[in-house]
RNA sequence: CGGGGUGUAGCGUAGCCCGGUUAUCGCGCCACGUUUGGGACGUGGAGGCCGCAGGUUCGAAUCCUGCCACCCCGACCA
């Protein structure tokens, strides 16, 4: 198992994991020097394109389910932000602020550059952390009545949250995302709308990505700031700590109230509207890693693979290249025409066994190889990234063959994540046991709480473990708190989150 | 911001305690040749303000002072 806590570290984290896993291959920080500006992740076109494919299934699902795409800005002013004032609150912490519009000539400095202290903004910007504020703003004056509702809106964005503590994938301070506003007439419409995209997000990263999700609601604490519930998806890593992989917040009228976003209902009467919000980020790529990867590099699903088959030449002089790529050339027609996407590395720089190590640090699902031995008995040698088998197979049913394995592998992979997370799911009903679970065996733990934030809190304190979520799908079960003694209806997820 | 630690080539490092030739080694990079079915080998080569500034000294990567950056733990968090 890959070393998650090297993977995962800051940018400029000298480890030789990390430059394995992420500086060579799938993203490279790559800050200036001495900037302020660590914590941010450029991504290499190789992880980019795992992004684009995530992007367009997601974007599919929203769009088959009414939602339309806009652009709302990057920054905030301050009075907006602070409107809703629970949401401004729980980001007042992490913000980025923009306070001046320009640079000058540094009288002290000859070559370099300061802030010009005579082009102070009037009023200061606030980088987006969450566009619930802007967003709402905008929704004001699209909303009369209750014929333009819903309204149901997706950006694509980045946003920005200065947090004191980054970590790669999973809390980089800028990230790229989606977020989800949506307006509604009813309370019972929205709440609806926020359940209905947990589960898009449960489908996606289930069937999609594979990766198994618990479908829950989060505790007030735990809550989005400004929602009056939360939905979310849990995931469970490989190293048995838990990742918030999704959240999809029901919001009340509280943004409406804080922007006066009212309609004339179908009886006439003015009513604020109601609202939710929702989004998935960058971070699923840092879910996808630490759910499928092994310690030779990425493992991906077929379907979020740039290329699902790589074709590979083995050769000994030019005519040997000559007739592979012939043959190569018809296989890839061939799988092509069955929408398997197949890249031929017929790069001359590298030897195959180069090739070979590469492409599985990358993650591709099959690999062919031809050679002259395949040239002569009129076969290839194909091999499956997850399991490390291969075998030689005649090229008469190769592409039934691919065909079948691409879709054997994508369901395998969430098999394998479904058996782990099956194992380390533990019923634990006293404290004792609590704390040895989550030092020994990890993972999650379904353990009865009281419903106290005090309870909440003293469980964190004392063991860094969180209440991930309540079970959307958990039966009533009549117990009493893990902690406190005190009665309980139901079992709550606990774990060590990331 | 509190506690601990580290800065030497693109990456990973030795040397520092106890100052003394041209700063060590591996990977990577470049050229040529031989190779090519699991990360090739040989020969040759390029690459260093030893974090920055000041001080001590005949002499500093090494000792002293200040600064900066980064890492780990804590508060914060998708």
């Amino acid at each position: 198992m890959p070393n998650y806590d090297n993977m995962s570290k800051n940018l400029t984290s000298r480890s030789e994991d990390y430059s394995k896993w992420y500086n060579e291959l799938v993203v490279k920080a790559d800050l200036a020097e001495n900037s302020a500006v660590r914590g941010c992740m450029v991504i290499k076109p190789y992880g980019y394109a795992i992004w684009e494919k995530m992007q367009a299934e997601l974007d599919r699902m929203f769009k088959e389910t009414g939602h339309q795409n806009a652009y709302f800005p990057l920054f905030v002013p301050k009075s907006l932000f602070e409107a809703e004032e629970k949401n401004a609150e729980g980001f007042a912490k992490e913000c980025a602020v923009v306070t001046h519009y320009r640079l000058q000539n540094d009288p002290d400095n000859p070559g370099k550059l300061r802030v010009d202290p005579e082009a102070k903004l009037e009023e200061e910007l606030v980088v987006r952390p969450t566009s619930e504020a802007i967003i709402w703003n905008t929704f004001k004056g699209w909303v009369q009545s209750y014929r333009d509702l819903p309204l149901l809106i997706n950006q694509w964005a980045n946003v920005v949250r200065w947090e004191m503590r980054t970590r790669l994938f999973l809390r980089t301070a800028e990230f790229l995302w989606q977020e989800g506003h949506t307006a509604h007439a009813t309370k019972s419409e929205a709440i609806t709308e926020a359940k209905l995209m947990n589960n898009i997000y449960a489908d996606f990263a289930e069937n999609f990505m594979a990766i198994p999700v618990i479908q829950g609601v989060k505790t007030e604490s735990e809550r989005f700031a400004g929602a009056e519930e939360t939905y979310c998806i849990e995931a469970l890593m490989q190293d048995g700590k838990a990742l918030q992989a999704g959240t999809s917040h029901f919001l009340g009228q509280n943004f409406a109230k804080a922007f006066d976003v009212k309609f004339a209902n179908s009886e006439g009467k003015q009513d604020y509207v109601w609202a939710t919000s929702w989004g998935v980020s960058t971070r699923l790529m840092g879910a996808l890693i630490m759910t499928h990867s092994d310690d030779k590099g990425l493992v991906l699903p077929p379907n979020l693979a740039p290329y699902q088959v790589v074709i590979v030449p083995i050769y000994r002089n030019e005519e040997q290249l000559a007739e592979i790529t012939t043959q190569a050339e018809a296989i890839m027609k061939s799988l092509r025409a069955q929408n398997i996407s197949v890249k031929y590395d017929h790069r001359t720089t590298q030897r195959p066994g180069a090739k070979f190590a590469q492409h599985e640090l990358q993650g591709v699902p099959l690999r062919l190889a031809i050679g002259p031995k395949d040239l002569e008995s009129g076969t290839v040698e194909l091999a499956r990234r997850d399991t490390l088998t291969k075998e030689v197979i005649a090229l008469e049913n190769l592409t039934d063959t691919v065909t079948a394995l691409i879709s054997e592998i994508q369901s395998s992979l969430f098999q394998k994540a479904l058996d782990f997370r099956a194992n380390h799911i533990t019923k634990v009903e006293t404290f004792e046991d609590f704390k040895s679970v989550l030092e020994t065996k990890t993972g999650f733990i379904l353990a009865h709480w009281d419903g106290s934030s005090e309870t909440e809190d003293k469980i964190k304190t004392i063991t860094k473990a969180t209440i991930r979520c309540i079970p959307i799908d958990s039966e009533l079960e009549t117990g009493v708190c893990v902690f406190s003694g005190k009665p309980s209806k139901q079992r709550v997820l606990f774990a060590k989150a990331y």
